[in-house]
DNA sequence: ACATAAGCTGTAACCGGTTTCAATTATCAT
DNA sequence: ATGATAATTGAAACCGGTTACAGCTTATGT
């Protein structure tokens, strides 16, 4: 491979005057510039970024760890991130987690090793120290949408809570009085607050809950089928179901066309999350959505102004939810 | 931050022996081993990836270069990589073009600075030496979906051709007879490809191709909507359109809604690739699909295994497409 | 005219690992 | 016992950049 010191020999010069250009810093005259360059161009020199992070301790990377990218929520936003993240010429490192622990612990380390200049996640964790243990202090984190247990760090997250109570309010206003909830994974913050924000609503409008009608899920579309199965085989069923994310609400909508029946007509469905492109195809999930790319680039945002330093104490930035009503929940 | 030497001093061995600790390497006594360990676990040691793969040449990291990461089918794929890759201990960087030249040459440029091992690419690029040019010779390139011109590399795609007559053949099957086409980007070989599939097949039903009923698309929904809606705005608009990707059959499906129409009563509609999630909430529209997580998985693999040397000749995987009937058409 | 500051360049040390090589000791076959 | 071989370890060079520092030249101020 070809290093800074063959340019430099080759255009006459020394490798530190050759790294000056390269990194286009004053006290270089225009004459050894220009024969620096034209050395540069004949050659095609693509200078190691890991060998100048060695010395500049930055790598230009930041690392996004999610569940599932495969979730369009995820999905759009990691656009956000990585649009505001190469706007700044760097790079976005993916992992999966696939709400395993083991994983995220796998990907956590390897994203040290790898000295990303920092890290936003949406961690499966339910407590700070399982991702404080294996990070270093001083790597800049944002936290997506959860917030582990004691973990002082930013945090983007929209307000599930006032959600949830949309999601009722808006239930109850057609009518519902039984109205069923798939929780999210358990020990995830998202999941905690969107329950109590269910709760809270029910309360508010006088109606007790009901155990029976609170079922576990795990924010996957398995979690939300079996839940939705369990639901529909109770005695007295509730007549519409809030689940905890958007993939519960797929695993719950294929539960009841598996038993044969229909949404809205035999039971309503509403969800948390959107799933957009589904939605322009046929509008038929009514859901309570957050801003998704938005988020991404508040995220990036956070994590790339922590980069330069300034930032000391811990910022949270809650986003407000947006309740698309559309053809899942009937009046009653 | 703390280096092997420190760790080194503490255990009271050399740097080199506290290299191949960590390295689990031979020739390391029992009792060395241990001791350094014990330190090593004491400080949270966590080696420098960077400064390793200097010497090492490998930086355990293969970029991932796609147009659009919001686009399901890209992130099936996307997912499918992260999936071998993670297994293997190597990091996926991700990039976003959006289907810009520009952007695309900034991702190239970034990820031959950072030395990623691998590249895989759905590129944007109608010419070889658009790549190339830009990338060292030695790093292994897989082609995804697409093949510039000119481009000698490991190609993983799906059989356009087959799709395309797969599309037409159940067109005409169902009684249609102008087919209405919304062609890819210009000067991709998927869109060509696509492009060629139909008319031949067209050819083959002995229906001449109408030149009108042909018009351009650049795979995404903007494309896709003015695409249908200059279709819809024709004397005599075909009873039925393909458009050449998921995205501008979002756009053409609110094209056509725009115009007050429905589908299929109106018009027909069918498109390459499919939109998995959405297709499970309703599904609607019917699709030639591509095996879409495999082919990530496969794209992976044939990254990988360049790494370790032993490949040679390019090598080209075309996977079979499959029609998903759904009721986006219907007979005339 | 002369002290001082600013511009330009190279040497050498350094970032944090890996690896070659030589030195030392232990093991083994004969 | 002995020459050969294997195991263990550290010194030092190296990977490919950056940067502190020193030295020299030129510009500036008074």
């Amino acid at each position: 491979m070809t290093s800074i010191y063959d340019i430099a020999k080759m255009a006459g010069v020394s490798a530190a005057t050759v790294s000056r250009v390269i990194n286009d810093e004053r006290y270089v005259s225009p004459e050894t510039r220009e024969k620096v360059q034209k050395v540069l161009r004949k050659t095609g020199f693509v200078p190691n970024a890991n060998a100048s992070s060695l010395t500049k301790k930055r790598t230009n990377t930041i690392a996004v760890v999610v569940p599932d990218i495969t979730n369009p929520f995820f999905t759009e936003i990691i656009r956000g991130i990585e649009e505001q993240a190469s706007a700044q010429k760097i790079a976005v490192i993916l992992f999966n987690t696939d709400e395993d622990m083991d994983k995220e612990r796998g990907a956590l380390r390897f994203l040290m090793e790898k000295r990303a200049d920092a890290l936003i996640i949406a961690s499966t964790a339910s407590f700070a120290k399982h991702i404080t243990s294996h990070l270093s202090a001083e790597i800049p984190l944002v936290l997506l949408d959860r917030q582990p247990k004691g973990l002082k760090a930013d945090l983007v997250r929209s307000d599930d809570h006032r959600g949830a109570q949309m999601l009722v309010d808006y239930l109850v206003a057609l009518g519902h009085r039984e109205i069923g909830f798939i929780k999210g994974k358990d020990g995830i913050s998202t999941a905690r607050l969107r329950l109590e924000g269910y709760l809270q609503a029910l309360e508010k409008h006088g109606l007790g809950p009901d155990e029976k009608l609170i079922v576990s899920g795990d924010f996957k579309q398995e979690g939300g089928r079996e839940g939705m199965l369990k639901l529909l085989a109770l005695a007295c069923p509730p007549t519409c179901v809030i689940t905890s994310n958007n993939l519960e609400a797929l695993g719950a909508l294929a539960a009841i066309r598996q038993m044969g029946l229909s949404i809205p007509e035999d039971i309503s469905l509403v969800c948390f999350d959107d799933l957009e492109l589904a939605s322009q195809v046929y509008p038929f999930l009514t859901v309570v959505a957050q801003p998704v790319r938005t988020m991404g680039a508040v995220a990036a945002q956070l994590a790339l102004e922590r980069l330069d330093g300034n930032v000391q104490k811990p910022r949270e930035v809650v986003m407000q939810m947006t309740l698309l009503e559309r053809k899942s929940a009937r009046r009653v």
